[in-house]
DNA sequence: GTGAAAGCGCTAACAC
DNA sequence: GTGTTAGCGCTTTCAC
């Protein structure tokens, strides 16, 4: 155990250098591994260090040397303030990128922001000097916001939705051709009439519905209705429940912008007595694990998060080595189970 | 739009005490609001920083005030690598945690960390210099650990089980208490014959099964049969398909670790065409928005996680002011639905 | 009410 | 190879 209290506290590099009589400067390189420290006094000042629990301090350092080995991730909640954080499919992201964040040498810093509070939350973030880079998990409604921060920032890597010609890089999903896979899918099993559950104000979902809408559009049926819904739970599930009341007998298959949305709605056509699929089909969209474990198993568009992560996190890597890099876009995959 | 192009670059505060014709050390007083400053002077170097975008650098910040207002957040994954990080309650309970430290001013640097490969992880992230406090989600199996670091660090929260005597401060549900909750409602359904579901090598676990024991005992039927497996979703399907055929007619009651356990199992048992809750009943613990997604609904133990990462946060900070502060140990609730 | 100056703990020239 | 020195950008005495 590191021993802070018997042998007095060395908390800087000049404690440090005293009880090894050298200097501090010798110190800061034999710490950070430098060749040009003789092997031998190297390895008794790593041995002093270690016995006295020794650890440099990260904010001297990042102050001197102008990086702070710190990536920011930041969640704008602009659409749906009360949700997201607690999005499974954006925790689960996260999770991914704090495993390779971490094995990268870099700390994450978590920031949760409410964008229509203030416009400059994403200069506010970089500006911080906290950070060497960011990651965006969903652009939200801010995709404006996020373009003019590209132009005079590299170091940021966006999750969410590409758009030709936009100039932040972005890694996510084909939205609008998973939007497609599953009205196809719909159609396949039967509908005729679809309805999309979800809010399209967020632009990854608004690509979604127009893939969907474009399959609907190319076979002649009609329209795709929105049954528009917030994204938290608890407010989603009412809101789903009049939806299903609203549009009895006029649609005949939900084309969810989530799989927690997907859930939540086959939990009220059940309430409600409607059947999966026999009388409504239901096709989801990320593939969460609860897909798998709803009754019926949820047909649904698959998302992967792990290389979403490792995607994000290599092109900012790249990006902060001063590469120019393309954007990311990984094709969407139907995972077909029994609701569609 | 903040213009870092036309004006030249306003990084530091003494390009902004230059342009306001002040010296460095008034711009730092305005910026911080502080009284002394001329009210007019004040207002003058507030705007040229608005108009120039300036954001002071929180490393030299904290740096000379050794204060940093980053929070950290660590999860460390002692008994179960794979897990966690997705986990939907430590998640959700993260996500609250990042609203309450954003209302109180603090960012939130979130590391995990598998202690396995060092013994060190939290005095290496206390010792970085980069958090004014930490808050430990989960206490894995490290309690020691934990309980060696309190002893010469006092602002540390954790959340997790609390022992009897244990020196780190602690919020958590009592886990006997729901462990105990849990067995009565089995046992008043109809088991006789108790099984747990899950791995009692974290503490939390350990207390809940022991709760759950502690009933059967007291009625004096037979001890409750362990059911081991991993939290991992993908292994502990497997794992739990095995179990339920290992124990075919042996058990009438499972009480289940968690929620994302009891709906696997739940999922394990349809499967198998045991029919939940007439030859089988159930039981979850954290009262997760699955718990009432599962056909039939879950019946489980609630723990109050909003409410959880406010107590984290309230006595973090007290502990940060230099008060003295007990473990907040709060009542779980049971909440009776369609399995048991 | 404001300026000057010292220094938070570290790193990287620059000497020798 | 190692010591010395000058800052990184900010805050805060201490003067005035």
């Amino acid at each position: 155990m590191p021993d802070r209290d018997t042998k007095g506290a060395v908390r800087t590099i000049t404690d440090l250098a005293r009880i090894a009589g050298v200097s501090p400067g010798t110190v800061s390189r034999a710490l950070a591994g430098k060749s040009l420290v003789n092997i031998e006094t190297r390895t008794k000042i790593q041995a002093i260090a270690r016995e006295h629990g020794f650890r440099p301090n990260q904010m001297a350092s990042g102050l001197r040397r102008q990086k702070t080995d710190v990536i920011g991730v930041v969640i704008p909640l602009g659409h749906d303030t009360r949700q997201q954080i607690s999005d499974a499919f954006f925790m689960t992201l996260l999770g991914h990128l704090a495993d390779e964040l971490t094995r990268e040498g870099y700390d994450l810093m978590l920031r949760r922001v409410v964008p229509g509070k203030d416009a400059d939350w994403l200069d506010r973030f970089i500006g911080s000097g906290m950070i060497d880079g960011v990651i965006v998990i969903g652009q939200s409604d801010q995709f404006d916001r996020i373009e003019d921060v590209a132009d005079g920032y590299d170091p940021m890597v966006v999750w969410g939705n590409h758009t030709e010609g936009q100039r932040h890089c972005v890694v996510g999903t084909d939205n609008r051709l998973g939007g497609r896979m599953a009205a196809e899918r719909l159609i396949a099993a039967g509908a005729t009439r679809l309805a999309f559950l979800g809010d399209t104000t967020a632009i990854e979902f608004a690509a979604r519905f127009a893939g969907a809408q474009d399959s609907v559009a190319r076979l002649g049926l009609p329209p795709i209705v929105t049954l528009r819904t917030h994204l938290s739970p608890d407010r989603a599930s009412e809101e789903i429940a009049r939806h299903l009341a609203d549009h009895a007998g006029t649609i005949d298959g939900i084309f969810a912008a989530t799989d927690t949305l997907a859930a939540l709605c086959l939990t009220e056509l059940r309430s409600q007595g409607i059947a999966v699929p026999d009388d409504m089909k239901l096709v989801g969209f990320d593939d969460l694990p609860i897909a798998r474990q709803t009754v019926p198993p949820l047909t649904t568009v698959r998302q992967d998060i792990a290389a979403g992560a490792q995607g994000l996190v290599d092109l900012l890597l790249r990006r902060l080595a001063g590469e120019e890099t393309e954007s990311l876009v990984m094709p969407p995959q139907l995972v077909v189970r029994a609701t569609a």
